[in-house]
DNA sequence: CGCAGGTTTGAATGTCGTCAAACCAAGTGG
DNA sequence: CCACTTGGTTTGACGACATTCAAACCTGCG
C-alpha cells in the first residue's frame, strides 16, 4: 500500500491517499505511518485556495483545553495525536465520551447542545478552519457537507458502540475493548506480525472513559499481562502479543 | 402556545407549527398533544407533492420488528409512539442505545456501520419515505441535507448524554434519568401542575437501556415511589410529584 | 540521588447482580 | 362470576465484582 496519487493538502501539509481508495474513508499508509482522509481530501483545487489561506497549523502539548465549542474556532481537522472529549456532572465526576484521532475532523457547525470539553491528550496537531471559512465553503460545496453528515455518523456509531461497553461488559472486557480501539485506530504492525500501540491516555482517563476507577483499570491490564495477552513497556507502551486471546476478551 | 400556522402534511397526516417557531426544533403542542417538526415540515410544497406519493404511513404493535436498516426503506418519521434502537453482543447481552419519540426522523442514507435493531416499543406509527425518493430529494434540496444533519447531531448529543448516565451514574440515578428523559419527551403536564408520563418500555428494556438489571430497575421505581418523588398506576403509567426531587436525584 | 506523579497492589466495604419466590394485572375459559 | 393461566413485576437473601481507602511501588526527570 504505497503512499501515492490524490496528493492534497491540510493547512500546507501534504497529504495522499492511494488512487482506487473511497474518498470518505480515512486510509492508513503503512509505507509513511499516517492516517488520511480529513477535510481537506475532499476539497477540490480552487477550494483549497481559499482554504490556504485561512486554515491555520496548530500545536497542542498534552493536557492542553481546545476551546473547539466557544467562538474562536469552528472546525479542526485533528493531524496528528489523540484528543480526549469529556463532559462531567456538576459533582466533578466525568465521563469520557470520545478519542478522536487523525484524521478525524472535530467540532460542529451548530454548537453542541450539551457541552463538551476537548483536551489534547498527546503531543497534537491541528488544522483548525475558522467557523465563518467553513460556513462558506459549505454553502458551495456538496462533498463538505457529506462529509460532516458522514463524520457525525460515524461518530455516532462510535458512541453507540461504545454505549453497549459502558452498559453491558464486565471491567475485564471493557480494557480489552479499550486497547483493541485504540488499536484499530493507532496500532502498528511489528516485525513479527504483533500490533503495538501507544496509550494516548492515562490510567485515570482510561477509567473515565471506561465508566471504572483507575485501580479497576490498573488491576485489569496486570491481568492481561500475566496471562501473556499483552505486553507492557513503561506504562503507556503496550504490545498485542495475541489478538485472537483480546478480542476473545473484549466481548 | 396554540396550534395554527405553518400547516404541512406527513403522509397524508394535517402538522402544524407555531409561526414563529425554529424550523429545525420539534414544537410541542400541548394543545392538540402532538410534537411536531418532522422531515415533512422542512419540504416545500413542490416537494410535498413529490413525496406525497410516495410516503408511505405504516402502523406498527408493540414489539414488532422495524426493517430500518434494509433496502426497504430509506428513512421514516416516526409520528407517533416510541421505537427502541439496540445492539447486541453476541452471547445475547442486550443494549438499548436510543428510545426515538415523535417527530425524530430514523435511518440513514448510508448504512450504519453497527447494525441496529429498531422495534416498537409502543404502538406506533411511522411515515417511511423509500431511500431512492429521499436521496432524490436531498441531492436537490439544502434544507433537507441540513435537516439529517441536525437530526444526526442531536442523536450523537443524545448518545453521549446517556455515555455519561451509563459509565458515571449510580442505579438510583439511572433510573431518575430515564424518567426525566421520557418526562422531556413524551410527559403531559396535569391539571395540579405535575408531569405525567407512560412509560414505552418494560422493565427488562429499561434495565437494558439503563444498564442495569430489571430487578435493581424495580427496586428503585419502588423506592422512588416510597420516597413519594413520584407516583405510578399499574405499571406503566407514572406522575413526577416532584420535578426538582428527580431532578436532584438524577446526579 | 531523590523527588513527584502516576501506577500497582492489597484488604475491606458496598453496590449491584444472581437466584428464587411471591405477587399483580389482564385475559381466558369453565 | 370466578378459578386458572400467563407475562411481567416486586421483593428477599445471598454472593460477586467493582469501589474505596491505603500503602508500596515504579518511572521519568531535575
Amino acid at each position: 500500500m504505497a503512499c501515492e496519487e490524490r496528493v492534497t493538502f491540510c493547512g500546507g501539509t501534504q497529504m495522499t491517499r492511494p488512487q482506487d481508495a473511497d474518498p470518505a474513508t480515512p486510509v492508513h499508509c503503512r509505507a509513511c505511518q499516517v492516517r488520511h482522509g480529513g477535510l481537506c481530501e475532499v476539497l477540490d483545487p480552487s477550494e483549497l485556495v481559499r482554504l490556504a489561506g485561512q486554515a491555520r497549523r496548530t500545536r497542542h502539548g498534552p493536557g492542553e483545553t481546545l476551546a473547539i465549542e466557544s467562538g474562536e474556532v469552528g472546525y479542526a481537522n485533528v493531524t496528528r495525536g489523540a484528543i480526549k472529549l469529556s463532559r462531567v456532572l456538576r459533582d466533578g465526576r466525568q465521563q469520557v465520551v470520545g478519542l478522536q484521532f487523525a484524521p478525524d475532523l472535530m467540532g460542529r457547525l451548530f454548537s453542541s447542545e450539551s457541552p463538551l470539553s476537548a483536551e489534547a491528550a498527546t503531543e497534537v496537531e491541528l488544522c483548525r478552519i475558522p467557523r465563518s471559512v467553513l460556513e462558506g465553503l459549505v454553502a458551495d460545496s456538496e462533498r463538505i457537507k457529506l462529509r460532516l453528515l458522514a463524520q457525525s455518523l460515524r461518530d455516532l456509531d462510535a458512541a453507540r458502540d461504545w454505549m453497549v461497553t459502558l452498559g453491558r461488559k464486565t471491567a475485564a472486557e471493557r480494557v480489552a475493548s479499550l486497547l483493541l480501539l485504540v488499536a484499530t485506530r493507532t496500532g502498528v504492525a511489528d516485525g513479527a506480525g504483533q500490533l503495538a500501540l501507544e496509550l494516548p491516555i492515562s490510567r485515570a482517563d482510561m477509567a473515565d472513559f471506561l465508566g471504572l476507577t483507575l485501580e479497576t483499570v490498573s488491576r485489569q491490564i496486570s491481568r492481561l499481562r500475566h496471562d501473556g495477552v499483552i505486553a507492557v513497556r513503561g506504562h503507556r507502551s503496550v504490545v498485542i502479543l495475541s489478538l485472537p486471546a483480546l478480542e476473545a476478551r473484549a466481548g
